[in-house]
DNA sequence: TATCGTCGAATTGTGGAACAATCTACCAGC
DNA sequence: GCTGGTAGATTGTTCCACAATTCGACGATA
């Protein structure tokens, strides 16, 4: 519920209410609760439950700076250990073969899946876990806020040149596209966040659900 | 318990037993740990409760290699935005004044305040919270191993250095010198290991509480 | 009318008991 | 010695209870 956006950003997870409408005891919700808190979903202050994390742009940059610290170590040492990436290169395929008119899902799916193989080939359990955490909050940032998508051929493009320095081994020119690519990235949440809030100020403190958005 | 060192690496903390001893209900206890999974210092396996992190020297190599990525972005954007480190310039000052003969912890808390104080100069709300968590396992492998440190003035000297690069706005440098930093951090502690393991393989399958390696 | 304080309801945080599912250790039998 | 089973321990979850805190409505006062 969390993460495919049938929750309104920042809503109040009561305890009693959740729990009931799970089916699940009180106790079972709260460590359910207290496990999506530790990746950065909810946030929970005392006597006062847990919400829905709001993301502001201010979020959006943050998320995105530990992303890059995060997917930058792992090309680094990538490229070092020469590690090959089949399954980066699969998802690149698959970006591929998509239709232009292929869902949204799927070409998220497939970039997520690109940036995850890129963190798995530097064989690293902790920065696995950490990227867990952020990938956790992009997707909740995505699910919010659907930001605009080019052309599945398109995003293959931009990932076929992301692997290119990797599989030659040039750090350097990897290291610029990565930043690039995240940057781009950035200002597209970014956008899509204002564009959200723009059409949000008619109805001011009050935040649309996703359908009136999507 | 978890961080001083007073539990062996590996014990199993059964709820019955250690919500009695703390008084607590079993849910609480639950709650508690629950917390501290999600920072690393637990593992929890289904129907078999959690234990106390094990750290073997692949885990030490790995938990500083996120903590090399997550310094070196903070370093870059302390960097990028010409921040200053007062609090860092402190930890300096304050190994600087130990003496020779402080105390180990004194020595470890000024050392981490140094890095922490880095960290928050990046004025990174998630690159914090991810480094919490590997300064937790740091904490913890400091407990368990006890490495050996320098004389405080050593330490001290190590640091300015470090906040040198800094200060000039070099990154190229800075990067050098942290990698640098850590990696012999590294080498210390998974020294400290092999050594605690030479001791322990006289009692082969059998881990050595602290008192025994102190 | 607007602000403030008070009180009651709702909600959270915690405790206690219970029970099914699972795991562990021990024992008997082959 | 190995296998299988059995009993006890442990976990995961549920239900109920209650103190502490917060929220919200109401009424008093300026």
């Amino acid at each position: 519920m969390v993460l495919d956006g049938s929750l309104e950003p920042g809503a109040r997870l009561r305890e009693t209410e959740y729990s009931n409408r799970l089916g699940i005891a009180r106790h079972t919700f709260r460590a359910a609760t207290q496990i999506l808190i530790g990746e950065g979903l909810l946030r929970r202050s005392p006597n006062r439950g847990v919400q829905l994390a709001v993301l502001d742009s201010d979020d959006i940059t943050d998320i995105f700076r530990l992303r890059a610290a995060l997917e930058l170590e792992a090309v680094r040492l990538v490229i070092e250990a020469g590690t090959e990436l089949p399954d980066a290169e699969h998802a690149v395929e698959q970006l591929n073969n998509l239709p232009e008119s292929a869902s949204w899902r799927s070409v998220v799916d497939a970039d997520m899946a690109f940036h995850r193989a890129i963190i798995d080939g530097a064989g690293s359990e902790r920065l696995a876990r950490a990227y867990d955490s952020v990938q956790s909050e992009i997707l909740l940032c995505m699910a919010q806020l659907r930001p605009h998508y080019d052309k599945p051929s398109q995003v293959a493009r931009v990932h076929r040149e992301l692997l290119e320095p990797l599989a030659k081994g040039d750090l350097e020119l990897a290291e610029k596209r990565f930043r690039a690519h995240l940057d781009k990235a950035t200002e597209n949440l970014t956008d899509a966040l204002k564009a959200q809030e723009e059409v949000a100020a008619g109805h001011p403190g009050d935040i649309l659900p996703q359908s009136a958005v999507a």
